[in-house]
DNA sequence: CCAATATGTATCATTGTTTGTTACATGAAA
DNA sequence: TTTCATGTAACAAACAATGATACATATTGG
């Protein structure tokens, strides 16, 4: 089954706009994502509406962060890309009144919706700080590379 | 993001096959589901293979359970119909190279990792027999019901 | 004011996956 | 030998995600 890469693609790109320091135009961050300007303008769109972001047009513009790393979680960049769905099973309502169907989509329901909570919880748990940080540390693992994000 | 309903497609059939005392087609057990006899042929051929089902051709032919109920978990299942991707989620593999999306990447795989393992354990520990014992007390509550499936 | 740059957004094309369908071969039973 | 069933390949349809194009809007700086 395809992959929704809009969350992980969301958080490349912020963390770029983290360790810069001038605006980040859509076409350099659609390099960094190997994809189109406008896709990136689509998907950044959410985050600018939720405050996350700031779009500044004309030359020198771009994009710009616009929020406490320490404050926001991954959680919360989850939700604004849509909190898209975290599995790739699911059950059609086939056929609700069927007995059989309540009783498996009853055990199926109860192990996703654990799982998904433990998902939600770790995604609490980590900062766009938290991020940057481990990127710093990296960073610092491979000192001799001359652009700290190789593209 | 399509979700894949093939482990609740099975396991929908295989309680059905659990509470018939004959044989059950292709054809009776496409209906349970609002699909096609071929798809459910392609999707038990799975469950044949590792013998958890058997198969029989001709008048009188179809699908019986091949297995001790009490000892298949969800699990077993799950890894029968090919251990489909968990999460709708996921990331390309943009630039590895990337340390920026190297730290995203270890954040985000961490957390996956963890809810998938509980998931898987949450699966493992479910039975087909405690399913088959759902669908009865199930079945207890809403006695009047003409036929134990409605379909 | 105008040229250049950048986002905002609607629209359409492309791609890829899943699901459904058709067709036909094989095998078993009465 | 007819009928009923599975096995499977090949193809069609449906659908969602992604990419691309076009153009409007806003801003900067000469």
């Amino acid at each position: 089954m395809k992959k929704d890469s809009k969350l992980s693609s969301v958080l490349h790109v912020l963390l770029h706009m983290a360790h810069s320091d001038r605006p980040l135009t859509s076409d350099e961050l659609s390099g960094y994502l190997q994809t189109n300007p406008v896709v990136v303008r689509r998907t950044l769109a959410g985050l600018r509406e939720l405050g996350y972001v700031e779009a500044v047009k004309g030359p020198g513009g771009g994009w710009t962060l616009d929020c406490d790393l320490a404050q926001v979680t991954l959680r919360d960049i989850y939700d604004a890309v849509g909190s898209p769905g975290v599995f790739a099973m699911g059950h059609r309502e086939e056929n609700p009144q069927c007995l059989v169907e309540q009783a498996v989509n009853g055990a199926l329901d109860q192990a996703f919706r654990e799982a998904e909570a433990l998902l939600i919880r770790r995604l609490s748990g980590v900062t766009l700080a938290d991020l940057s940080a481990d990127f710093n540390r990296r960073y610092q693992a491979h000192p001799r590379r001359k652009a700290p994000h190789a593209h």
